[in-house]
DNA sequence: ATACGTGCAAAGTATTTGCAAACGG
DNA sequence: CCGTTTGCAAATACTTTGCACGTAT
């Protein structure tokens, strides 16, 4: 495979931030929140509930699957999180960054692979359309759908 | 509210291209699928398939549920129409004209309805990046989430 | 007439909710 | 200590599948 995948993980900034924010809204952040937010601040790209379940089980964490879908909704709710709807009827999260570094996904239809990238052009006109909309927009989320560069060159 | 709103109804060279096709592939257009694609051919923005059902209920119609999925899927593989995800866990489906009239959602998480849009510029900005990543992508889903106009201002 | 297509009902997933026990502050 | 938070299990919502009947060709 190619790509010069992100660099880092998501950055422990991030999750000081989700942490006082926590603190802030007066939530307390013990067992299941912290743990999924931890788990979050790890990664480079979007994981669904179940996946985040599963690696926290894997982990040795007695979380209920439950508590995961409360905790990612929160999070969505504080804008801390993003949805990604990659369809096929499963959200998807990911960390939510304050200023910048924001990533869309292409899903291969063929290899199910989900692909992140970045474009700054395209981050410009996604402003302006949301702007000349009249609307306050709160996040977007593109999904291109097709075969991936591995699958389209078979 | 602002808006000069689509100007027709999908157009019906859709209907007859969806027809066509059915025909080239041998498919026959009997029952649910003629009123399925009748239906969607009226329609200026998407539609759930929950919603689909319901209008052709209500027109007297006495499809099934999993007959309108059935149609919507197929429609959609065979890239006649597109799936919109706008999150909540429902698909939703619009007709997918061949050439351009593409347009976009955003989707007001305040009052719940879906506004659609499109932009020249920003089509080709996708067109560009899809390109760069050196995959065939077949179709895109960008759905700005947010505030809607009327909902924005209060 | 004969497959293909359809409606109904039942099954399958993803996600949400109710509740008693557990735990952080 | 007390109220929030959690895990479990049951409930819900959307979508898919199995099957016998209807219908276009």
């Amino acid at each position: 495979m190619a790509a010069h995948a992100h660099t880092h993980a998501t950055g422990s900034g991030w999750k000081q931030h989700v942490l006082a924010s926590f603190a802030h809204e007066g939530f307390r952040a013990g067992g299941a929140r912290a743990v999924v937010v931890e788990l979050l601040a790890e990664q480079d790209c979007c994981l669904s509930a179940q996946e985040i379940f599963d690696r926290l089980r894997a982990g040795g964490r007695k979380v209920g699957i439950a508590s995961v879908y409360r905790v990612l909704d929160q999070l969505a709710q504080m804008q801390l999180v993003q949805r990604v709807d990659v369809g096929g009827g499963v959200s998807r999260f990911e960390a939510a960054h304050p200023g910048g570094d924001h990533h869309h996904h292409l899903v291969c239809d063929d290899c199910g692979r989900v692909v992140a990238f970045e474009d700054e052009r395209l981050e410009a006109e996604l402003d302006r359309v949301g702007k000349s909309l009249g609307a306050r927009v709160a996040a977007h989320d593109l999904v291109l759908h097709g075969a991936c560069a591995d699958c389209s060159q078979k």
